[in-house]
DNA sequence: TTGTTATGGGAAACCGGTGTCATTTGCAAG
DNA sequence: CTTGCAAATGACACCGGTTTCCCATAACAA
């Protein structure tokens, strides 16, 4: 709808946005100094100051001095358009996802804004269509379009390794989120979501129970294989066979959560206690239940993944696994703009972080 | 932490980011066409070509044809960061935010998206200290670093007239999100929350409740005074008293509905339901219900107020006002590139937003 | 036919930085 | 007192668009 009118005007959209009227919005009253104010000011030429700026070349003390007193004092600040028109590089992180997990995706964002605070780095979304068979393209114009200096991909388009190589194709550098690690450290931060599975599994098992059921994640996730992975581990650890009737099949979904817990539900006998693979899913369960009369945790035991706002709100409040993706989305931004910025070598970030287990209300021993 | 290394080397930070080594990442397989490709090509000068993007000055239809041929044979797409330069105006869209709620901040941004989606803008997210004294010069230095070429104002911070009035000053164009109307419509997308508000409270009285509770946003919100409003209409209306005590004062969080809710609780009588300000609370009321074993709907109804996820997620499901937010986020989106996106006059988008009550199954009347 | 406008289109400056390369300066060695 | 070399700095083109201004041509009126 956006482009209605080209249907009667000339249809000629190579470009999507232009201006109807060229405004000259040029503010003289606020004028901002630029590089040549700099440099006159204090006696040198421009690319001296750019020098300044950058920490390039070698220069005189004094005359740094001078030109950084002259900086101060008239609150210089470099154009940033102009910058990246120069460096043919923009000062923009880019968030791509594919729209997972709400809750993941601001998560994620808190933590590339906590890094990139006081930086002169901005921040821009992206989402994109994985299912598009444009997707790529999509990225590409949008990683050479904006010349973005860098950005982090979010699961499940980060297992995608077409849209790694296209990043390095196009210069851009980038971080890929995950649940296992699936490139090199500078390019990957990943949580131990296997182990974490394990632990969660062995905690039920601790509890007594035996017949354990599990909503997966949607096939093709590599969250969802590792954290399936990670829960047949503990079974079989545990000496426990797991009938294939125990598994069903999930869609990180609320909804997917609640029609899986329905076909559960419906075995004879019932499990008595269901790991779910996110919260979403494992919130599905205990709506499920609420509805069927089955109740939590006496009668039903849920784990869920993620450790999501709404993991502490339902009641009871869901044991659950808690992925540290605020401090994974900083992580990976400082990735990205660390050799940008005064990072000291001691604040080397970690590039695998430990998700842990939250005990809440909703895991009990099984009834006899 | 992050610039931790200025203590020890020259403390001249005047600027937060450099590059540490200027790579030159010209990739010249990929290059791309510039304007000056284009116009030999046609055999026009830049100057034409770019009167053909912008639409500007009058040209031959045969050379805006032939450009245009050649626009569409070449894929050329200008450079965004060039035109920024030269326009002192950039093609992004900054949504600045005081994280009040991080589910209608991510609703927000879906909405602007779309209106986005297939423009050459783009969205940069920014948070913001409300209590920082330094937030008008934060938002002020945003503005103007980055050329912005316009800005979504969230609530609460969206009622803060000083905001828009810096906007107008660095000529950034603007548009506020609010309860009810603030500014003029081409600078404001409200909803009416105080005639849903009402709605909603007529809801519980008609189903025979006369000792209602509420919980209210916290003081200086403009939303939180029109939904109390609403709520106080609404039983003066029906010849209800309401004694000061039966309201009490969130924060629009999660435990502030639980601290307010145990209050009200500890009234006799208890009231036989709540009106809840928001969504997070209305869940902290019925998580705070079944810890002390109060039976929802049976003994306490609740509606809350967005209809964010969690609504329909609890048990039993809230009873809760459709906050029209994707829709008002597209709306403000609009308002801000409509001039420069060929919108069609039909496609105006509207300035206030119809929200609507839900009813699931948080609400019945109360026992005798 | 000539003078006067419109109109389409080009040359060059400009936006505010950065890269390349040449030049100047300072200082130790020959 | 040169010479040599490295550090410090500047001149200038360039990034890829836009704007200003001016010219060439065609259309139009007298």
């Amino acid at each position: 709808m956006l482009f209605a009118t080209f249907a009667v005007s000339p249809p000629n959209s190579c470009y999507a946005v232009y201006m109807k009227s060229a405004p000259k919005p040029r503010n003289k009253a606020a004028a901002k100094p630029t590089i040549n104010d700099i440099a006159r000011l204090a006696g040198v030429s421009k690319k001296t100051v750019s020098r300044v700026i950058n920490r390039s070349g070698s220069l005189h003390d004094d005359t740094r001095e001078k030109i950084e007193a002259v900086i101060r004092e008239t609150g210089y600040v470099p154009n940033p358009q102009a910058r990246a028109l120069a460096l043919g590089r923009n000062f923009l992180i880019g968030l791509v996802h594919d729209n997972p997990n709400a809750q993941m995706i601001l998560n994620m964002q808190q933590g590339i804004l906590e890094a990139l605070r006081d930086t002169d780095f901005e921040l821009v979304v992206r989402p994109v269509d994985r299912s598009s068979p444009d997707m790529l393209d999509d990225v590409r114009s949008f990683l050479v379009r904006q010349r973005l200096y860098g950005v982090v991909l979010l699961p499940p388009i980060s297992e995608i390794d077409a849209l790694a190589r296209l990043c390095e194709e196009v210069n851009c550098k980038y971080v890929r989120m995950g649940s296992s690690v699936l490139d090199d450290p500078d390019h990957m931060v990943a949580s131990n979501d296997r182990d974490a599975v394990i632990e969660a599994t062995r905690h039920l098992i601790a509890q007594g129970h035996r017949r354990i059921g599990l909503i997966s994640g949607p096939h093709g996730f590599n969250s969802a294989q590792v954290r399936r992975d990670g829960f047949e581990f503990a079974l079989a650890e545990a000496g426990i066979k797991l009938p294939r009737s125990l598994i069903a099949d999930g869609q990180y979904t609320f909804e997917s959560g609640i029609a899986a817990a329905e076909s559960l539900f419906d075995l004879q006998p019932r499990p008595t206690a269901i790991f779910a693979c996110n919260d979403e899913m494992a919130a599905g369960v205990l709506f499920a239940a609420r509805s069927r009369g089955i109740a939590v945790p006496e009668e039903l035991s849920i784990i869920g993944f993620d450790d999501t706002p709404i993991a502490a709100r339902v009641w009871p409040p869901l044991t659950t696994v808690r992925w540290p993706i605020v401090a994974m989305g900083r992580s990976a931004a400082l990735k990205i703009i660390g050799d940008a910025t005064s990072v000291s070598p001691e604040d080397q970030e970690p590039s695998t972080f430990v998700s842990t287990l939250v005990r809440r209300g909703s895991v009990a021993p099984p009834m006899k």
